[in-house]
DNA sequence: TAGATTGTTAATCGATTAACAATC
DNA sequence: TAGATTGTTAATCGATTAACAATC
């Protein structure tokens, strides 16, 4: 039984990480699993393993044998949305934009980029791994005909604000970004942030 | 003064933030700053932006006045060090890690990529942007010529444990992990992962 | 049955927020 | 002086961990 429960961001965070854990057992045979092994296995605690599971499986777990795996595997891949993809768009086609119009690997995450945009007339026009390049005047149009919800943002920092502004006018619900600067958004748009600056810096400080 | 304080890894996050935003203040000419409009430009809460911003800085701020901008932006930078940049090595030259080869930013951020290493013998022998790529055989020989501290790991999702294994046997002290699989590494080893699919199960869900 | 594992309820821990005296 | 802002101490909030009864 699902239950509606808010559901924490570092929680949200660590479903990805069981389900690629999951997926490894199951290549090695594996067809069960409990809270301890997989405790054992990522690092987290038997107690948040079971709660993490039970807040998001339609199935129990069965005393003295955990649960089975390939059910658990499908509750997850469900939760997360990866039976069916979200289309998207990327602003900014840099290195790191380029890369991801290159990566096929989103599509397992449930996300389709769906083309790029820029203001470089040298980019605009070309395909990427067939994906077009748009000027990103054409933003709102092309959010409009594909009913794109999702935006992500490769641009330089001085301009991520204002694509902020220009996606939010174009009716873009969620904005994930990875400019390392923080991004005022109108209510009601959802914004994540990958800043990888705020990330060296954790690392940085625990050496 | 510097209190010596243990520092939570949010708070960690935060300063990058702060940094990004004080030098735009700075281009716009802005010579002093106070909490309560740090606060506001960066959706923070008062009371925080005057915690961390006391951890972590050498001068005090003046009651009516807040803090002088160039001081600490000065202060800032020399906590996150970027004054120096760390070595780094990066494993995995895909699309993510080609483009990691490719910015030149992270200087901005205290880390130089000094090479790549790769299992592919039409990458092996290359250089991009200058910097060369070598076999994976090649990291324990390269990290102890160049005493090297930091790996990045952009490989595949299958082989990001075995290359954590042997970059820790390489004497790597901190490993950035854009792996989207936890990794187990020997006590006194750092990993600072960075989830795309963790970041994306945040945004999905909220939207 | 015995014991490992489950899910839930209570206790702890840590981070954020609120309150407030100090001060430029 | 008055009042905005500071830094610190106390209160709140939320997440993790511990405890424990239930059960296969």
């Amino acid at each position: 039984m699902i239950k509606e429960k808010l559901l924490s961001k570092k929680q949200l965070e660590r479903y990805p990480v069981y389900l690629s854990y999951l997926k490894s057992l199951q290549d090695k045979g594996v067809i069960n699993v409990s809270a301890p092994i997989l405790a054992e296995g990522l690092s987290f605690s038997e107690e948040q393993v079971r709660k993490d599971l039970a807040a998001i499986s339609s199935h129990s777990g069965k005393p003295k044998f955990g649960r089975n795996l390939k059910e658990l595997v499908c509750d997850l891949e469900a939760f997360l949305g990866y039976n069916e993809c979200a289309k998207a768009i990327l602003v900014g086609v840099g290195h790191l934009g380029e890369a991801f119009l290159k990566f096929s690997g989103f599509n397992d995450f449930g996300l389709e980029i769906i083309c790029g945009f820029d203001v470089d007339d040298n980019k605009i026009g070309n395909t990427i791994k067939g994906k077009p390049i748009y000027s990103i005047e054409q933003i709102a149009k092309i959010v409009k005909e594909h009913d794109i919800k999702i935006a992500i943002i490769t641009t330089p920092n001085n301009v991520a604000q204002s694509v902020c502004d220009l996606l939010a006018g174009a009716g873009i619900k969620g904005i994930w970004n990875f400019a390392t600067v923080h991004l005022n958004a109108p209510k009601g748009i959802v914004i994540e942030n990958v800043n990888l600056a705020s990330s060296l810096a954790v690392l940085s400080h625990k050496l």
